[in-house]
DNA sequence: GAAACTTCATATTT
DNA sequence: CAAATATGAAGTTT
């Protein structure tokens, strides 16, 4: 069963003529492109082929209608010829030529990733498997899978951004480092890139919809799309059981001219042709990635796609966006923009699939400059907090007209109890007038590094963050005040039928960012104890495990790695009470794969029993994906996880 | 806009 | 002949 296609024909696609291949002209005129190497759907006297410019001489696409007509014949002869062998199932039918995937047990051992074997250079295997009809259970573990990939290589590039920050001197010109590239590198030694025994036809387990990535690395790193440059992904021709390449997934990133991109309808461009500054230059050739579209198209393999799109706010102003499943319905040679011959793909979205991420990003960006009657209905307020955030904090029902949000005072920041600060203002900030450096006293209470890189992303959880406060010398500006200055992206509280409430953000989170603090009235033990006779709920601190830990763990990595456990800080035992006052923060729901996680911070005091609850982004959180915590709730599915690992 | 960068497929050499 | 090595093409990020 380890083959998906009968054998066919290996000379399928050498050329057939062969005595005719030293009569190609390897120059003609300077204006007059030679196709060195002739397809075999391509005439075989190619000196024909039109001239580079301009493209709309009318001789110039009728010759290349009768070349992409010719494409079509021979494509309609090969099905004629190869049709009744080579036959993939459809994703209903039941033929078992792609290793089996009817019986879900099966389909979970198939792809359950294991450490490479056998396989050497870490070659990827050839042998194709579609993942389908997942249990509940199987999902949550390919998620938790992805989820902890991803952590890691998210954590390892704040890891590595932030020591090279701090080898730099301002004297030294700074190098331009591809630390995106360093991270790949060191998974892929380690064997820890997904999927790469197994060639995944179809969805990447624990990969959703919507899911967002700030670098191409790491669509390699999780399996969705195996080329580091290239936009189309398959497997060789060399690889395969038939000797035909099979491509898999694509991205479509703006960077040909002859993209069209509809959203459920992609005209996409095959690859090629193109020189150093992305112009065409050269006709494409059926051959790598756009023989192999083709034959996905011949034999129905779905396609994953992945976008590039342009956002404001990636470090590169680009991030990469898993929009779902396509299928190719049709190909064809054309004219491209430039004149030169391009292959065409068109590309049509599977139905019953969720929401396209890059909708629901271009959809939460558009919120920015609407006007409010053209908002979407069920925004009760624009601003939960009444202007005390940075940015509003909206409040969202469609469902019912519960406004409970709305009946509390909004608390940016919590309010400790008053002996807490009772130490004046000796030894507790830093004497850095100008900024502040590696021999800031507060670094040093840190342990001699800041806990975030220049842009604001933790580098890594730790029992308790020293930030700059109000009794430091240095600017507001400095680089270690990050979570006192409040929000910064625009989140909301909804309604939903599953959670009750929940919060989402308007915009992109990036991993390792602050989101929130978790706000509240703090009691102390013996306050707590007279609230809890009133029959008040209240919050406990001390039970939000410590998922800090997993931000930043390198020891998959380093063999050295050692949990960072400076400052030792004692148990909280202190409570919030969330019955007056509150933020945004305690609507968020509890899960046990959170994306948000607390970090313990200090600024505006020193007693280490009373800290800021900070939230931080544990993942890359799209727009309108819901927020959640681990709240340290008994989870139906704990017990069930042992498949896992 | 140029340079740095990595992977992969294929061609070539040992 | 298999393994090692070289080359070119792919496109993103700084």
């Amino acid at each position: 069963m380890d083959s998906i296609v009968p054998c066919l024909d290996l000379n399928l696609y050498t050329e057939p003529n062969s005595s005719s291949s030293t009569d190609i002209p390897q120059k003609i005129t300077p204006k007059i492109e030679p196709i060195d190497e002739p397809s075999p759907f391509l005439p075989s006297t190619t000196h024909q082929i039109p001239s580079v410019t301009p493209p709309s001489e009318p001789d110039v696409s009728s010759e290349f209608n009768r070349i992409s007509e010719l494409f079509r014949t021979t494509f309609a002869q090969r099905l004629q010829k190869y049709g009744e062998v080579a036959m993939l199932p459809d994703v209903d039918s039941n033929s078992g030529a792609i290793v089996p995937y009817n019986n879900p047990e099966a389909q979970v051992a198939n792809a359950v990733i294991s450490p490479r074997v056998g396989r050497k250079n870490d070659q990827r295997s050839s042998e194709l498997v579609r993942v389908t009809d997942l249990r509940p259970e199987d999902h949550l573990c390919f998620r938790g899978r992805i989820r902890r990939t991803r952590l890691l290589f998210d954590s390892l590039r704040a890891f590595l951004v932030a020591q090279i920050e701090k080898g730099r001197d301002s004297l030294t010109p700074q190098r331009r480092l591809r630390v995106d590239l360093k991270v790949a590198q060191l998974m892929k030694k380690q064997g820890l890139w997904l999927y790469r025994d197994k060639r995944i036809v179809g969805a990447i387990p624990g990969v959703s919809i919507g899911d967002v990535f700030f670098f191409r690395m790491e669509l390699c790193v999780v399996g969705l799309h195996g080329q580091a440059q290239a936009g189309i992904d398959y497997v060789p021709a060399s690889q395969s059981s038939n000797g035909e390449p099979v491509a898999t997934s694509i991205v479509v990133s703006g960077g040909y001219e002859d993209d069209e991109d509809a959203g459920d309808v992609i005209i996409y461009t095959g690859h090629g042709g193109q020189d150093k500054h992305s112009r065409q230059v050269v006709h494409q050739k059926l051959e790598c990635g756009n023989l192999a579209l083709e034959r996905s198209m011949h034999y129905g393999i779905e396609v994953r796609v992945v976008r590039g799109l342009k956002y404001e706010g990636s470090t590169h102003g680009k991030v990469y966006v898993y929009d779902g499943l396509y299928r190719v319905t049709d190909t064809w040679f054309d004219v491209g923009k430039s004149g030169f011959g391009v292959y065409k793909f068109k590309l049509v979205r599977f139905e019953n699939q969720g929401q396209m991420g890059s909708v629901v990003l271009k959809f939460a960006e558009s919120l920015r400059t609407l006007k409010l009657d053209a908002w979407p209905k069920g925004y009760v307020s624009l601003d939960l907090s009444s202007k005390k955030e940075n940015v509003p904090v909206f409040f969202f029902n469609d469902i019912d007209e519960d406004h409970e949000p709305l009946y509390y005072e909004y608390l940016t920041s919590s309010r400790f109890p008053l002996h807490v600060y009772d130490h004046g203002a000796k030894g507790i900030g830093c004497d850095c007038v100008g900024g502040c450096s590696d021999i800031c006293s507060c670094a040093n209470k840190n342990g001699g590094d800041f806990a975030y890189d220049l842009n604001g992303i933790l580098v890594r959880g730790k029992p308790l963050i020293f930030e700059c406060g109000p009794h430091c010398q240095c600017p507001p500006t400095c680089r270690n005040r990050v979570s006192q200055k409040g929000l910064r992206n625009r989140l909301e509280v909804f309604r939903s039928q599953e959670t009750g409430w929940g919060v989402r953000s308007l915009d992109l989170i990036q991993a390792g960012s602050f989101i929130c603090e978790f706000t509240g009235i703090v009691l102390t033990h013996d306050q707590a104890q007279i609230f809890t006779m009133n029959g008040d709920s209240l919050v406990y601190p001390s039970r939000f495990p410590d998922r800090w830990a997993e931000w930043g763990d390198l020891s998959l990595i380093f063999s050295d790695y050692v949990r960072p456990v400076y400052p030792s800080i004692p148990p909280l035992d202190f409570a919030m009470d969330l019955s007056r006052m509150r933020n945004v923060a305690c609507y968020m729901s509890h899960s046990s794969s959170p994306n948000v996680m607390v970090q313990l911070v200090l600024f505006d005091h020193k007693n280490i029993s009373f800290p800021h609850l900070m939230l931080f982004a544990m993942e890359n959180i799209p727009p309108m994906r819901e927020l959640s915590l681990d709240y340290g709730m008994a989870d139906e599915w704990t017990g069930k996880l042992s498949i896992c690992n």
